[in-house]
RNA sequence: GGGUAGGUAGCGAAGUGGUUAAACGCAACAGACUGUAAAUCUGUCGACAUAUGUCUUCGGAGGUUCGAAUCCUCCCCUACCCA
């Protein structure tokens, strides 16, 4: 096993990174690792509590994929029992608990779609229920003893909670002593994560020196900014492009950030050698439509294929640059021959209502075949010849009666 | 255990007896505009109906009243203070 040169090996595991704790460390353990040959235990914790993995994830994804290019270790670790416990890192709110099977199952989940940027088979996958389960109330006692209510406060979000008097539940507090013990259960050279987990990293860290055990590096990453172009990248704020959307989804709302996050989402998504990059971080600024293009086309290439990117940016175009409907609408077939209007959209699940429905129509958004219908009584009589019905912006259906003689 | 302040629509937050389905902000949805699903502007935003009508909502259960999110009783939950 030949690893890189030190100085190769640090400018990649350096790029991009906002903190090392400590880069000293760091290039001893790299150093250590060039003289025994022996790979670096690179840890990186995964919640399955959110099994969505979006765009965010992958920053922190794409360096322990660097990790394994470099030739060292790549540890995921599913928080199957961590789950139970809930994160509560960065959140103002409790968050919900998950039972033991939907945390496996969710962590299936995880893993494969992590897989879309790690090399599956290079990849060490443990469930720390495998061993914090096994843990005794007397075991779990000991462990917080190690640390005390003060240190757990210096949290950010923890002391902003407790200031401003919303309710921080003591299981909360177990939460990052329990993932912490995840590394001394590990004995990890290095742990990934984004800046929003390093008081968690830097638990495992203590934790480690009190077990007499090498301490391990926190690395953090930065986190990806959503596509409003404001907070950090997150489902629940829906402003995530994840890894399972479509391509046309992912195509588009790519498209939709602001002109000023192209140069970042290009640094922290795209390979650092690609030529796609390059080209993008080239000429952003000059033609930032189409440095943006090539980016979405980039990121769906990521997770599907340079054909389904293409496809995607030609569907785009079509729905919203020339407005028309897309090529293919799946079909959906009706018993009866008419409908009112309103029936339709909601069986169709265009509107959450009839209210919506009309609503709707009322404001413009519904066409059958080209043609506005604003009348919100309308009857739409059906044949076996399919019509194209339009609501709002993005939603098409084809509808027809069954054909049954 | 005692005291105090609270629990309102997806979220945040007004409202303390009747023109309150409930201000406002965010989110969401629609329209216009745009290279864009961004930004901006406009509108909508409980359900059912459409003749400005009916029904269900303000932690839960009862009660007072012609009438309650608003008053009373009990219960549940949260924070803070005192033990």
């Amino acid at each position: 096993m030949s690893f890189p040169s030190l100085q190769e090996q640090l400018d990649v595991i350096t790029a991009n990174t906002v903190e090392i704790i400590s880069p000293a460390e760091l290039e001893q353990k790299i150093q250590h690792s060039l003289k025994t040959g022996a790979p670096l235990k690179v840890k990186l914790g995964a919640d399955p509590s959110r099994p969505d993995l979006h765009l965010g994830h992958s920053v922190v994804l794409r360096k322990l994929r660097e990790f394994q290019d470099l030739g060292h270790e790549a540890i995921l670790i599913i928080g199957d029992f961590t789950a139970m416990i809930g994160d509560p890192s960065g959140k103002s709110k409790t968050r919900p608990q998950l039972t033991a099977e939907e945390a496996r199952q969710n962590g299936a989940s995880y893993f494969e779609q992590a897989s879309k940027i790690l090399d599956p088979h290079k990849t060490t996958i443990c469930y720390n229920a495998d061993w914090l389960g096994k843990m005794t109330f007397a075991d779990v006692i000991r462990l917080s003893s190690h640390y005390t209510v003060a240190r757990m406060l210096e949290r950010d979000d923890f002391e902003r909670r407790y200031r401003s008097s919303e309710p921080i539940s003591i299981h909360e507090f177990l939460y990052p002593l329990a993932q912490a013990m995840d590394s001394v259960h590990l004995r990890n050279d290095v742990e990934l994560g984004g800046t929003d987990q390093k008081f968690n990293l830097l638990v495992g860290r203590d934790l480690q020196r009190e077990y007499g055990i090498l301490p391990q590096v926190c690395i953090t990453m930065p986190l990806l900014v959503g596509t409003a172009g404001e907070d950090k990248m997150s489902k629940s704020l829906g402003n995530a492009v994840c890894f399972n959307d479509l391509p046309s989804d992912m195509y588009g709302r790519v498209l939709s950030i602001p002109d000023n996050l192209i140069e970042n989402w290009c640094r922290l998504l795209l390979p650092h050698n690609g030529e796609g990059r390059r080209a993008i971080l080239e000429g952003w600024e000059e033609e930032p439509r189409s440095a943006k293009r090539r980016l979405a086309r980039e990121i769906v290439t990521q997770y599907y294929s340079t054909t389904e990117a293409e496809a995607a940016e030609e569907h785009f175009d079509r729905l919203f640059v020339h407005k028309k409907a897309p090529t293919e609408i799946e079909l959906t077939l009706f018993s009866e021959p008419e409908l009112p209007l309103v029936d339709l959209l909601l069986a169709l699940g265009a509107a959450a209502s009839k209210n919506d429905a009309r609503r709707m129509i009322q404001q413009n958004a519904v066409s059958i075949d080209e043609e506005r219908i604003l009348d919100i009584k309308a009857v739409i009589t059906l044949s076996e010849e399919p019509k194209t019905l339009k609501a709002g912006k993005r939603k098409f259906f084809r509808i027809a009666t069954a054909a049954n003689s």
